[in-house]
DNA sequence: GTGGCTGCAAACATTTTGCATAACT
DNA sequence: AGTTATGCAAAATGTTTGCAGCCAC
């Protein structure tokens, strides 16, 4: 489904572009959670191909459109890019096998729930981090 | 009291020096969240110095020992550095005056639950984020 | 045709690393 | 004395910016 992309694009005044195009389309084929380096490494696998510099400027675009969203994961390293999915969610990163898995669930509403009526703290963004071992790992490290 | 750090790093085989007695202090007097460059301004205020490249080296030893906690506040820019507190916290960042709150509460600990329960995930470190609007610039936004 | 968008290259900021010297134990 | 930690400089990494030409409108 293009629609939404061009739709979105259009709708603030902002041109529809090949490069955007096909960032939207690799950002629809992964998993979510991706580096801007894998991103590009999506897009010149569809056949396309993009400049870092118009990458983030893409990415910084679709962000401030609602169509994309970034998470520094409580690491070091690089911001990780999805799609912005209406449902609040979290993230859990395993420290062993590296692998970040991405929890639908009403715990961010909890949390959302409690700073506002606590804390009288209207959230807009809730980032939700947890790291540790997931259960693969756990169980791999008692065999 | 100096003996916290002295003692830890003792315990560990690691030297006690000026420098890393510095940062300690440097990371007392502060109010937490503070990026490596403040960090390095406030080692100076006090008198002593510390290169950059040590500063980040030791910061990352007080992580190791468990003496200190970075977070990388969802935004873009650097990392922030505080001292480890035994308590479970989150942060609230204010995206209209810019200021972080820290709030200690049991909810971290409802989270921890959740997915130790839930996901059969070992929750190592849990990295609550929530920005939005501080009670203050709601009022002043209103007014 | 025109102004926004792209690609290129260079700048920037943050963090890491190699190595000779200094300092803790 | 024997190492470990430091400072300096240089590199690595991730991200941003200036600008000439191109392309969607």
């Amino acid at each position: 489904m293009e629609g939404e992309l061009d739709r979105t694009l259009r709708a603030h005044g902002h041109r529809v572009t090949q490069p955007r195009r096909a960032v939207w389309r690799a950002l629809q084929a992964g998993s979510g959670h991706r580096t801007v380096d894998e991103i590009a490494t999506s897009v010149a696998a569809i056949g396309d191909e993009i400049d870092t510099a118009s990458l983030y400027r893409t990415l910084a675009l679709f962000e401030e459109l609602g169509l994309a969203r970034v998470s520094r994961l409580g690491d070091r390293d690089a911001g990780r890019w999805e799609l912005a999915h209406p449902d609040e969610h979290f993230h859990l990163v395993c420290q062993q096998c590296g692998d970040v898995d991405h929890h639908v669930g009403t715990l961010v509403a909890q949390i959302r729930e409690h700073v506002e009526g606590d804390h009288g703290f209207a959230a807009d963004q809730i980032e939700l981090v947890v790291n540790g071992r997931c259960a693969g790992c756990q169980q791999a490290a008692v065999s």
